[in-house]
DNA sequence: CCACAATAGTGTCAGTGAAACACTAAGGGG
DNA sequence: CCCCTTAGTGTTTCACTGACACTATTGTGG
């Protein structure tokens, strides 16, 4: 299986930033180390891209080898290649940013017996390698392009109530927003349709469920619309 | 100098979008392939990473070696990977765009005696792999980006006309700007500065030269300051 | 069953920024 | 000196943004 190049090549992994969201704040999935360098340590999920598929296919596979996550929303974020990110050799990382709904996956144990686990952005351990810049080169994006694009659905389950999409854009921009204005900007874009449905087992009033129109939206797109909160 | 691997390594390079701009409209560098596969195409000036060199150093360094252009805006874009984009073999791009002014720049026949050239966007010979992808994606991001972030001025001279300015913006935008409302926003922002100095030999009216405040700019920046025409 | 607690849901007004729009000023060329 | 070409300048209208407070509904607990 070994192979020989005339010249020597850098190696090429993916790495992914996998964005989730509780009452409290924006959480990322990160997996202890159970090697050198950095042994222990936490890092972000990823590996080595093999030569027979392409960088999301590889982004896709190791997310799912080593936290069960699939089907989700995954999106290029950049690539890091400084010459000793790694200390071991010449490594280049593609970075991926994901997206997902706590409740609609289950996260297990890895495959490699590796330790994966969520930690709130505002309380995170020490990363390995440089996957601290990687983190926060996700977290600017996120926070740039959720006021443009309709990103802010993928954090929730199918059906949310306004006030659920409210804090999504809360915790990611980092600022209250009235609730509204909110309401109405959202609903004016037409992408957000109601449904005939409430939400249950509250102990207050229930709110109406509402759906993102992702038919609508990518009619929409391809026309040049401009989606901003 | 060859080298050995336990597993086969796709092979990384970098391919570099040079824009300009002439009077008529956007412009892109071309190479002018010598060797299979593609061999006499067209085709974005680019090559392979060294194990010793960043990413953005193997740009720069490919960009002066087939070009000349040196010391110009560089920013990453995107990295392309499909498995089947080189027929040769697994082949991973890093694509970056450049902007330079083509007045400032020499642009000489490269030194591995390839033929490079300017095309206009509007009028593009067939290009090699997927190199028209990468043009199209780095198209995309300059008219995204060109709104909210002042890189306009790249494609200028150092002391330019508002009237350049503005043109510069109709050619990316594709859309022609009113001219009061222009000048009002491009100066309210601050970070366009009179000069003492009018524009020479022109057979009219000579206008006020201005020039980017790039200091205050970075000042701004940090603060959060959202620049956007 | 009634009072309370919690959240849902709704409209107006003022201020700000965006877009539309036309004329006078200056300078070179013939 | 007339003409051609581009420079340079303000106002008005309209739409959107942001600030702001009360009533409606439903479950809970005494």
């Amino acid at each position: 299986m070994s192979k020989t190049y005339e010249y020597p090549r850098p190696a090429l992994t993916v790495d992914i930033v996998v964005f989730a969201l509780d009452e409290e704040d924006l959480q990322v999935m990160l997996i202890q180390r159970d090697l050198a360098p950095f042994e222990g340590r936490w890092a972000l999920p990823g590996g080595f891209v093999r030569v027979d598929e392409s960088l999301e296919e590889a982004g896709r596979r190791e997310l799912e080898e080593e936290t069960g996550l699939k089907d989700i929303y995954l999106e290029q974020l950049y690539t890091f290649g400084e010459v000793t990110r790694d200390p071991r050799e010449r490594v280049v990382t593609v970075a991926y940013y994901a997206l997902v709904n706590l409740a609609g996956h289950d996260i297990h144990a890895s495959s490699d017996a590796r330790n994966a686990a969520w930690f709130s952005l505002n309380d995170l351990p020490e990363l390995a390698f440089d996957h601290d810049q990687i983190l926060a080169t996700a977290h600017t994006r996120l926070r740039g392009k959720v006021r443009y694009q309709p990103i802010g659905f993928e954090l929730l389950p199918r059906k949310f109530t306004l006030r659920q999409l409210q804090h999504v854009y809360e915790i990611i921009l980092g600022r209250p927003l009235d609730k509204r204005n909110f309401r109405k900007k959202v609903l004016s874009t037409g992408l957000i349709v109601p449904l005939e449905e409430i939400e249950q087992d509250v102990a207050h009033r229930a709110a109406r469920l509402y759906q993102f129109d992702n038919r609508k939206y990518a009619r929409l797109s391809k026309q040049g619309f401009h989606f901003e909160i």
